[in-house]
DNA sequence: TAAAATTCCATGATATCCCATAAAATGGCA
DNA sequence: TGCCATTTTATGGGATATCATGGAATTTTA
């Protein structure tokens, strides 16, 4: 099985900036670092720029491995290669869990989403999102409201099975 | 894993120039330097030509290796591979990590990109950039909205996926 | 030999490691 | 199926190492 990042949990973030990954995240990490060995912990990379600039997001090593192998492929010096690394590359890190399942948010980190001292972190898929709970729910109310607001045929899961028959 | 410049930071550039490479960065180096051995310090290379003349580029001995060879590609004494030599080539230096993660900027390169006393270091995968920061911000902004302003068919994060598809 | 560059040492700040504990989840097992 | 033992989690505190930076001493070089 490919273990995906799945649910929402709440999380205390302490003086020190620690914060800990829910364990269910952490089977994914492990599972998507290549070097990944019993006795290590697993890397990753949380990216803080780019579209959303109100939350983190993590990926898993061989996540952010394809996006990077994408990028190599456009041309070197190119504008669109500029602003993909820009966004992918520059505005990231990567980073590593502690001994007890935790990472450090460094003060740039939780002053750019607004994190103080709790943190929500919300399944994607592929990636997980860090929220500051507050904006959290902000976002999950757009969207509730977005898609009530969409036509019969705007609907992404009706699109869902049209995708399929292609 | 092969690392990849990643993030950015802020370092104060003292009166002889010297300025800490991100800690970060170091191990990247380390990895894309053939012959660095833990008790050295690594070799790298810094274009301060190039399409931006406003920011040096740092490029591990491995990714500048790469270049050049795709620039020993070209026609031998065609004009492109003359400008690119030029660029690349003429306008780059050797240099080394000091034991304490630094390097020295000369006046000239100081210079070249208007630093005065800070620079911001910005890993772009395969290279990363120093810049002035006034001028960094600038060209973040710019980025940003050159970003914000192109057609949905031209967004690079969708051409990524397109990629993929090949 | 004076200026410039390089090496060596010092230090405060920050980040990382290591241990401790309590709560929660898990897993027998009668 | 109810209870206890064990493991896993979430969180905190203190010790230690690394990092960023400045200054002095030494070497190079022009």
């Amino acid at each position: 099985m490919i273990r995906r990042f799945r649910g929402e949990s709440l999380h205390k973030v302490d003086a020190k900036g620690r914060v800990s990954v829910p364990a269910a995240f952490r089977r994914v990490l492990e599972e998507g670092d290549p070097e990944f060995t019993g006795g290590s912990y697993p890397n990753f990379v949380v990216v803080y720029g780019g579209v959303r600039g109100n939350c983190l997001e993590g990926y898993t090593i061989s996540s952010i491995t394809k996006v990077d192998k994408l990028i190599s492929k456009l041309a070197r010096f190119s504008r669109d290669r500029e602003i993909l690394e820009r966004f992918i590359n520059t505005q990231s890190t990567y980073m590593q869990l502690d001994e007890n399942g935790r990472i450090v948010l460094s003060y740039r980190l939780k002053e750019k989403i607004g994190i103080r001292d709790e943190a929500i972190f919300a399944g994607m898929g592929e990636k997980f999102q860090i929220w500051e709970p507050k904006n959290y729910q902000n976002e999950v109310d757009a969207l509730d409201s977005a898609f009530k607001n969409l036509s019969e045929d705007e609907n992404p899961f009706l699109k869902l099975d049209q995708l399929q028959d292609l």
